[in-house]
DNA sequence: AACACAGGCAACCGCAATTTC
DNA sequence: AGAAATTGCGGTTGCCTGTGT
């Protein structure tokens, strides 16, 4: 019962590429009848093939309304979306792709879009970023930002000394540079300054205001979760699904603008809040006696741009390859390597 | 020139869903 | 109502072609 019998088993019945000749009989009986009982045409239209066979082959290839070549730029962001909202739901995807048949996109899909979202650090098949590979990097994030929290970084004593500024300048850019990575999963250090014993140090800390990095329209649709992705299918079942007029998905990737890390200011410090995110804040130059936090960029080595520029992701590069360059980063790096060796004493996280 | 390897793609296979009787 | 037949879908396979050695 159940499952019939697969026309395949049919003895004698050709498979494997079809021949133009094949191609142009069924063709012209289909031009001629119509498709309509898929298992009785081969007989009828003199093929030695299953009904199965010529429905693929007439499907994805010799139906006049195929559309063959190059996919553009505007069907692959189509792709892109609609696997995003959908999975692997081809041919409801090439509903969307007038003249693509779910075997094309699929197979571009397989072939090209999924190495292409690899390439970029993209799971093809959450569209989240690839966090799973990343956790080494997320450890080292909670463990510097912790380490803040308990003056481990650097000198212990992050208020009154210079060096300790400069080690927390760079685990800004260390966090920047992790945030350009993966601007979703890297938390708000801010998370971390509970427990803090030295409430000097909680301003400091709570002035570290991260933004997750404002996705462009189509970066947000792609970033949509399974329950998510579950109400705008359920919505788009009662109205016509009309696809937003995105642009180009891939160009969402290539200028992340950055959210302020964090702003070390006389303002900050006395109010005890963080500056707008995705800028930075007033440089000092000197460490007053009253324990403010100055910074400068001669201080720090890193040349922070001036107060209401906003940071690209460029920028942050140009300050990493400085702060690699940089031999004052030794002790900085030495710190954190003996923070994060296992041997380290375990934090209180 | 010959061989190996990898990528792309058409086609196949098996299952689920739907339709027919 | 339910079995059988048919259609549709998505994963997989294997052939063809291009490229590197």
């Amino acid at each position: 019962m159940g499952r019939s019998p697969c026309c395949d088993q049919d003895k004698g019945v050709k498979k494997g590429p079809w021949v133009p000749e094949e191609d142009d009989k069924l063709t012209a009986y289909i031009e001629k009848n119509g498709y309509g009982n898929w298992r009785s045409l081969p007989k009828l239209a003199g093929l030695n093939r299953c009904g199965k066979s010529c429905r693929l082959r007439w499907m994805n290839y010799l139906r006049p309304d195929i559309r063959r070549g190059e996919f553009s730029d505007e069907e692959e962001s189509t792709i892109v979306r609609l696997h995003a909202l959908l999975g692997n739901k081809w041919s409801k995807i090439a509903s969307h792709l007038p003249g693509r048949t779910d075997n094309e996109i699929k197979n571009y899909w397989n072939t090209h879009m999924r190495k292409k979202m690899l390439q970029m650090g993209i799971d093809p098949i959450t569209h989240e970023p690839r966090i799973n590979d990343l956790s080494p990097i997320l450890d080292v994030s909670q463990i510097l930002a912790a380490a803040i929290v308990n003056g481990q970084f650097g000198n212990s004593n992050l208020i009154n000394n210079n060096t300790a500024l400069e080690d927390l300048l760079k685990l800004q850019l260390i966090h920047k540079m992790l945030q350009i990575i993966t601007p979703k999963a890297i938390p708000n250090i801010t998370s971390f300054t509970t427990n803090s014993l030295n409430p000097k140090l909680d301003s400091v800390v709570n002035s570290f205001t991260t933004n997750s990095v404002n996705p462009k329209p189509e970066q947000a649709a792609i970033q949509l979760n399974a329950n998510e992705r579950h109400d705008f299918i359920n919505q788009s079942a009662n109205e016509d699904f009309m696809m937003p007029p995105f642009e180009n998905i891939w160009d969402g990737f290539e200028d992340n603008q950055l959210p302020g890390l964090v702003t070390v200011s006389q303002k900050n410090l006395n109010s005890g809040t963080g500056m707008m995110p995705g800028y930075y804040g007033d440089q000092l130059s000197e460490i007053p006696s009253n324990g403010s936090i100055s910074v400068s960029p001669e201080t720090s080595g890193l040349n922070y741009p001036g107060t209401t520029q906003q940071l690209t992701g460029s920028d942050v590069l140009e300050d990493w390859e400085k702060f690699l360059d940089d031999e004052t980063s030794d002790s900085c790096w030495k710190s954190f390597l003996d923070l994060t060796s296992p041997t380290s004493s375990p934090g209180p996280w």
